[in-house]
DNA sequence: TCTGGGGTCCTAGGACCC
DNA sequence: TCTGGGGTCCTAGGACCC
């Protein structure tokens, strides 16, 4: 046993990518290098906010989120390049390949971030060495800078990654955590925004170590369980376990799009949900899984949201069955008003062939119809287990169905061709 | 002509059942 | 004769993250 490798304890990697986008445009063009990039929506479309930027760009106040002519007026020389997710996606492969050549538990959090559990890799190094050797490989491979923060559990590796940008690697251990954690503002900490700071504040709650020391009963009463659980991470506490079958369990699949203006002409937006429910319903096929709720969201031009969600009698996934639904949901909730953004989400997921499963039960129950019902219910337990009936019960040992078969070969010379 | 699009998790109220 | 309590499902909205 390592002597560097607590008894019980794990040690877990954060990875993340430092402006992601840009850096992969700056890979794939290296005359962008060392100049001021932004990745930007069309704004012709009302898209023009910036989704990443280098750092020369931070430079110069230019941030995420940010509209697209306030950076222009706070850059001047803004190279502004639309995005192209093929690209990223590609690198993004590449990234987490090289992640897994040192440990099986590689859980991809996003496209430009992830967590490793090295526990068991003490072969290959300490864990220093492997995050130096991590952060070198995509470097030389793939020609991208990425930040790792080495850390006991998920938060704190989370915590460190972000203290040392662009290219830093940061330990933090438990004991660090006063010297380092605390100190910092509250809102830094990873799922505290800006609501949950101002409530904070509100009990004088400004730091981390405020949080770390905060009065229980108190932070109950303005955050509910959440102020418990953020208290237990400002202590370094964190339970999460590092999961590589996360991604492959999906909550919901969704597509939404802000019209090129606000509009409306009730032909116009069912046409254009139409669509979206085309989107959504090939997203659900190539992850072969189908809806049990549909889902539509509605935006005004002052940006008042509202969802309407109705679960569906059979699961859906083809666009026919999507539209059905999401347009009976449009013109029973829609207002008349002019509308800005709309939104298809497909929830409550499960797989294909359980949902063929769950149809045969259903063809069961009819033809069951004039016996007792205790009858019917017995046959569907017995061949289903109690919770099968109304929940789908997503198998432990999916197998990906896409993606791991594509194309892995990212590095700087496919970028280039 | 200010503020995209993809998600997850949590909360809270009402319906409904026992 | 006037009202308990526990549990689950469904729906809507909010907060947060990248």
């Amino acid at each position: 046993m390592n002597s560097l490798y607590p008894k019980n304890g794990r040690v877990i990697l954060h990875v993340d990518m430092n402006s992601f986008y840009a850096s992969v445009e700056m890979a794939f063009d290296p005359s962008l290098k060392g100049k001021p990039l932004a990745i930007a929506g069309n704004p012709k479309e009302r898209k023009g906010i910036i989704v990443t930027c280098s750092y020369e760009a931070r430079s110069f106040g230019v941030k995420t989120t940010m509209p697209l002519w306030e950076a222009r007026k706070l850059c001047p020389d803004l190279i502004i390049k639309t995005p192209n997710f093929d690209r990223y996606r590609a690198a993004s492969r590449g990234m987490f390949d090289i992640l897994r050549q040192y440990s099986e538990l590689v859980e991809p959090v996003s496209i430009d971030e992830g967590y490793i559990d090295i526990t068991d890799s003490y072969e290959k190094g300490s864990p220093l060495e492997i995050a130096s050797s991590i952060q070198h490989q995509i470097k030389s491979q793939l020609d991208l800078p990425c930040s790792i923060g080495i850390a006991p559990n998920k938060f704190l590796a989370k915590t460190a990654s972000d203290m040392k940008k662009p290219m830093g690697i940061t330990v933090l251990r438990k004991r660090d955590i006063p010297g380092k954690l605390w100190p910092l503002p509250v809102i830094e900490m990873h799922g505290v925004g800006s609501k949950t700071a101002e409530k904070l504040e509100t009990i004088g709650v400004v730091t981390c170590k405020d949080l770390a020391t905060a009065n229980e009963i108190q932070l109950k009463s303005v955050l509910g369980i959440n102020g418990l659980r953020l208290k237990e991470r400002a202590n370094g506490i964190d339970r999460r376990v590092v999961d590589p079958d996360s991604i492959y369990d999906y909550k919901s699949v969704g597509n939404s799009t802000t019209l090129p203006r606000d509009t409306a002409n009730q032909s116009e937006l069912l046409s254009t949900i139409e669509k979206l429910c085309a989107k959504v319903s090939q997203r659900l096929h190539q992850k072969d899984v189908v809806g049990t709720t549909v889902q539509i969201m509605i935006r005004d031009k002052y940006r008042k949201t509202i969802t309407r969600s109705r679960k569906t009698e059979n699961p859906v996934s083809t666009k026919e069955d999507l539209f059905q639904h999401a347009r009976q949901l449009f013109l029973k909730h829609w207002n008349g008003d002019p509308v800005r953004l709309l939104g298809v989400t497909a929830q409550d997921l499960m797989e294909k062939n359980e949902a063929t499963e769950q149809l045969d039960l259903f063809s069961y129950e009819s033809a069951a119809k004039e016996e007792p019902l205790y009858n019917v219910l017995s046959q569907l337990q017995e061949k289903f287990g109690k919770d099968a009936i109304s929940k789908g019960v997503r198998g432990k040992d999916k197998k990906p169905s896409y993606d791991t078969k594509q194309d892995t070969s990212f590095n700087k010379d496919f970028l280039r061709d």
